[in-house]
DNA sequence: ATTTGTGCAAATCCTTTGCAGATAA
DNA sequence: TTATCTGCAAAGGATTTGCACAAAT
């Protein structure tokens, strides 16, 4: 292997938890290290670590351009309708309902995808001092 | 308005409801009744009525076509994983977890998303009885 | 030598847009 | 007339693929 791409891409996502880029991100990041690298390179080994299960790829409603995130226990995701960033939420509820769904539908359950959608804490604190500093409180 | 494709759509979505078309399968639909539909009508009539909120369209993780539904309170959804139906889930619980996701990330929740992956109680008919029958139960 | 990884360009696929003509108000 | 709707073709944007060459085994 030329330069690894694969790894190199593994190692990114490793050293920031909780980021979820798409390739194009993920492009512009490895192109400083790696000059001359080709986007369809970036394509072919987000496939192939999304097929070895390295790592996971996932569209949020409304946007699209995939993300990807190292293969962890599948979880939630929330998206801040501010600012756009995802996060992850770290509570296990992922196979929430699960026998209720399955209980009242008679299909089998075997994931769940699920994504908040609303203000993240940053934003909200944003707002809250801009209310503050407007009203003079 | 020469035909209202718009309608048309309004119209098809009310009469199949748990009916998730994408935007082609919608148009090869309308095409038998409406000689001469273009493509991009139809995209901009979907585009117009998610924008009027008549209908919503939704985007399921591994897809790449968006999906659309007439436009109601919010709800999951399930897809099988073996022969690509999508069902409504008419369950509410939509606002899963809310609090605890809000209490535990200091977000604030205004909507959810969820998909059940698996396999649909059709499937699970139809392997049963296969099953039962090279079995010679 | 054989397999695997890569760059580059072209091709796909879904979706959006520009524009001119047709329709409705 | 004025605003809206349409068909057609072209443009966009994300992702995939063919191919020849480079690198590793």
């Amino acid at each position: 292997m030329k330069r690894g791409v694969k790894n190199q891409i593994v190692k990114l996502l490793k050293e920031r938890p909780g980021w979820h880029p798409t390739a194009r991100i993920i492009y512009e990041h490895l192109k400083g290290k790696m000059p001359g690298l080709a986007f369809s390179s970036v394509y072919r080994a987000l496939l192939a670590l999304s097929s070895e299960k390295k790592i996971r790829g996932f569209t949020l409603d409304s946007e699209d351009e995939k993300r990807y995130e190292i293969y962890t226990k599948s979880h939630p995701h929330f998206k801040c309708t501010e600012c756009g960033r995802v996060y992850d939420i770290d509570i296990d509820i992922n196979l929430a309902f699960k026998e209720l769904v399955e209980v009242h539908t008679g299909h089998i359950v075997k994931d769940v995808h699920i994504t908040y959608f609303g203000i993240c804490n940053e934003c909200l604190r944003k707002k809250v001092k801009k209310i503050v500093k407007d009203n003079d409180v």
